[in-house]
DNA sequence: AAAGTACTCAACCGCTCTGAA
DNA sequence: CTTCAGAGCGGTTGAGTACTT
């Protein structure tokens, strides 16, 4: 989006390092970009610093470095809502790793640990927003269009919810799914509602193992958080299907200025790409089919048809404050 | 059409990590 | 082993835009 030339500067103001240079703040210029992508050009993604001590520009080296990560790189999907598939990938991976951005950003072909952080934000926000709302109405389960009927965003969103999203079942007695599972979902099912529903805001990573790093590099470096498959895992235990990332959405479009370019060429821009193969994404809750049937409608409508809809169910459920009086008939 | 609200996104800050000296 | 600078990451902010009432 256009923003003012100098708008965070004027907001922020500029400052003044030890050094006793103006360091420059706020969105970036044209002239700025392009001074950058020469640096990185000549001397490859790194040395920001180099870029202030040589005078090239009045900018930290990390800002940057987040400049050149976040919008200048090669192949970003900028400006282009995250799909269906990649809400998914999110959803799954924030539940797995926690807020590492930048680690589930690797799962995503052109997007950013910024782009990954904000779209998470927003769903967080949206959430604790339908948290607050009253729900008056609730749409029929049987529900069979995806038709947004006029009336707030949270029936809307259950309604979508409940045309796409395999019901996880009561806690009652383990349940079958509304949509034929691709494979038993033992573990996830047994997790109760209330394992799930206070859970669901935060997303507390469920126990379970990642599967594989997202690059060579993480395998390879030194801390090597290479999660590997435990016995006791879910993962292990059951074949989960494997959603092959789409190399980009239809409706996404690569910079033509990128691609093909020579700078693709450039070692050190390669450096920075996503992984060639992305790995495997596992999805604990969504088989393949549910999530190709998915991607056919990438509304923003359909962002909760990730959350169970015995989640939207419990939002009845939750008892005024003190009262004792709300059912359990479907706990 | 105006006002209010929600959403998106760029960019900053502070902290941690990492590798070199 | 310690120190330090650079790089990287996650959290946060706030402006601009889109949408709703």
């Amino acid at each position: 989006m256009a923003r003012a030339p100098g708008g965070a500067a004027r907001r922020r103001g500029g400052r003044r390092d030890g050094s006793g240079e103006a360091v420059r703040k706020g969105p970036w210029m044209a002239e700025e970009d392009a001074v950058l992508l020469e640096h990185v050009r000549t001397h490859g993604p790194r040395d920001w610093s180099s870029i202030r001590s040589k005078g090239a520009l009045q900018r930290t080296g990390k800002s940057c470095r987040l400049r050149w990560v976040n919008k200048l790189r090669p192949n970003l999907k900028t400006g282009c809502k995250f799909s269906a598939d990649e809400e998914r990938v999110v959803i799954e991976l924030q539940a797995q790793f926690g807020n590492k951005w930048a680690r589930i950003a690797t799962y995503l072909p052109g997007r950013t640990d910024n782009d990954v952080k904000n779209f998470w934000s927003t769903r967080q926000k949206r959430l604790a927003r339908l948290l607050r709302a009253p729900l008056r109405a609730r749409p029929s389960k049987t529900r069979s269009s995806n038709t947004k009927a006029p009336g707030s965003s949270v029936e809307s969103a259950m309604g979508s919810c409940q045309d796409h999203v395999p019901s996880v079942g009561n806690s009652s007695g383990g349940q079958s799914f509304a949509a034929a599972p691709p494979m038993e979902y033992q573990d996830t099912a047994r997790i109760s509602h209330d394992q799930m529903c206070p859970g669901f805001l935060s997303f507390e990573p469920l126990p379970l193992q990642a599967a594989a790093p997202a690059t060579e590099g993480e395998a390879s470096s030194s801390n090597a958080a290479y999660y590997q498959l435990a016995p006791e895992s879910s993962f292990y235990h059951h074949p989960y299907h494997l959603l092959e990332f789409p190399g980009l959405p239809e409706r996404c479009s690569v910079d033509p200025g990128f691609v093909g370019a020579s700078a693709m060429d450039d070692l050190a821009y390669q450096e920075l790409l996503p992984p060639p193969h992305p790995a495997p994404m596992m999805m604990p809750f969504f088989g393949m089919e549910y999530a190709r049937d998915a991607i056919k409608v990438e509304t923003r409508d359909n962002f909760f048809d990730d959350l169970p809809p015995d989640v939207f169910d419990s939002f009845d459920q939750v008892p005024p404050p003190f009262s004792p009086s709300a059912t359990n008939s479907e706990l």
